[in-house]
DNA sequence: ATACAACTTGAAGTCAACTTTAAGTCAAGC
DNA sequence: GCTTGACTTAAAGTTGACTTCAAGTTGTAT
C-alpha cells in the first residue's frame, strides 16, 4: 500500500513541503519513487515519521535525528552511539518536565492572582491580602519573591 | 542596588546581547539608565526576567510575553485579557506535559532496546524475543506498532 | 488527446530569536 | 589625562525549520 506525499502529509497533519524538506535533509532515505519520480510512502515510513515527530516535539534538532537515522542504517557497530544519544535526549526530557512543572505552578499562581483580581475588579485587592489568604500551594512561590 | 547589563546577564546566565534584544523588543520598559545612557538593572528587573524565562521555556513567544507586559502596564481594564492569555498558556503547558510523557515512554523503550542490543552485541537479538521478554511497560507501545 | 490537479526541483523568502559587527561613548584605575 | 574594558547604537548576519515561488512533469479522468 503506497501513499503520495499529499496523502501522507494529510495523515500526519503536516504540509507536503515539510516532508519534501525532511527528504532533502536526508531524513527519508528509504522512501521509494515511482518510475516518474513521484515519492511513494509506505506505512512503515509513517511509523518513522511519527517517531521523528515525537523526537522533534521533545526538542531534538533535525540534525541529531539525522545522526540517529544514519547510525541506525550503519548497523550494530553504532549501537553505543545511538544509546548515548537516546540517554542524552532522555535527560533533556526529564529536565523539560521539571521546567514545565515549575512553569505550571507559576501559571496556576498567576491564574489565581488574576481570577481574584477579576472578581474584585482590581489587582489592588492583592495589596491587602495576608499570607494566609494566599492558597497554600502558592506560598512557597510568593515567599521566594519576597526574598529576591 | 543596581547592576550593569553584564552583571545581570551573568546572574541570569544569558548573553548581554540577549538582554539588549529584549529591551529593543519592548520587554524591559522599566529598566532605568544612568546619565550616560548605561542601563541600570534592579533586583525586581531580575524577577521579571526570571518570569520571562519561565514563560519562554514553556514555549510562549516573545510577542505574547510583550502583550502580557503591555496589558500589565495598562491597569485593571486588561485583567481579563491577561487571564485569558494565562489560561491559554496553561493549556499549552498541559499538552506539552502529555507530549513529553509519551516521548519519555518511547525513549525508555528505545533505551531498553539498545541496552539489550548492546549486551548481545547486535540488534538482531530483538528478532527472537517473545512478547513476554519485553518489559511490561513497553508492551502497549510495541503492540501499537504491530497494528500500524 | 487533452485537461487538470498533484506531483517534481532548485532557489529564494520567511520567521523567531538571537548574535555579530562597526563605530563610537562611558567610567574606573593609574 | 589616558588607557582600558564594558558599555552604547544601528544594522547586518546566523540558525533552524520551514514555506513559497517558478517552471516544469506525472498521472488520472474524460
Amino acid at each position: 500500500m503506497f501513499y503520495t506525499i499529499g496523502e501522507m502529509a494529510r495523515k500526519l497533519n503536516v504540509a507536503p513541503s515539510t516532508l519534501r524538506y525532511y527528504d532533502k535533509e536526508g531524513l527519508l532515505p528509504f522512501v521509494e519513487r515511482s518510475s516518474g519520480g513521484i515519492r511513494m510512502f509506505k506505512d512503515e515510513d509513517m511509523e518513522w515519521l511519527r517517531l521523528l515527530g515525537c523526537l522533534k516535539k521533545a526538542g531534538m534538532p533535525l540534525k541529531e535525528i539525522r545522526s540517529f537515522l544514519d547510525w541506525s542504517r550503519q548497523g550494530d557497530a553504532t549501537i553505543s552511539h545511538r544509546l548515548e544519544l537516546l540517554e542524552k535526549q532522555r535527560q533533556s526530557v526529564l529536565e523539560q518536565q521539571k521546567q514545565l512543572e515549575d512553569t505550571l505552578l507559576m501559571l496556576d499562581y498567576k491564574r489565581w492572582y488574576y481570577q481574584t483580581a477579576q472578581e474584585a475588579g482590581t489587582c489592588a485587592v492583592h495589596d491587602s491580602l495576608t499570607p494566609e489568604q494566599v492558597p497554600e500551594q502558592f506560598r512557597a512561590l510568593t515567599a521566594e519573591w519576597e526574598k529576591g
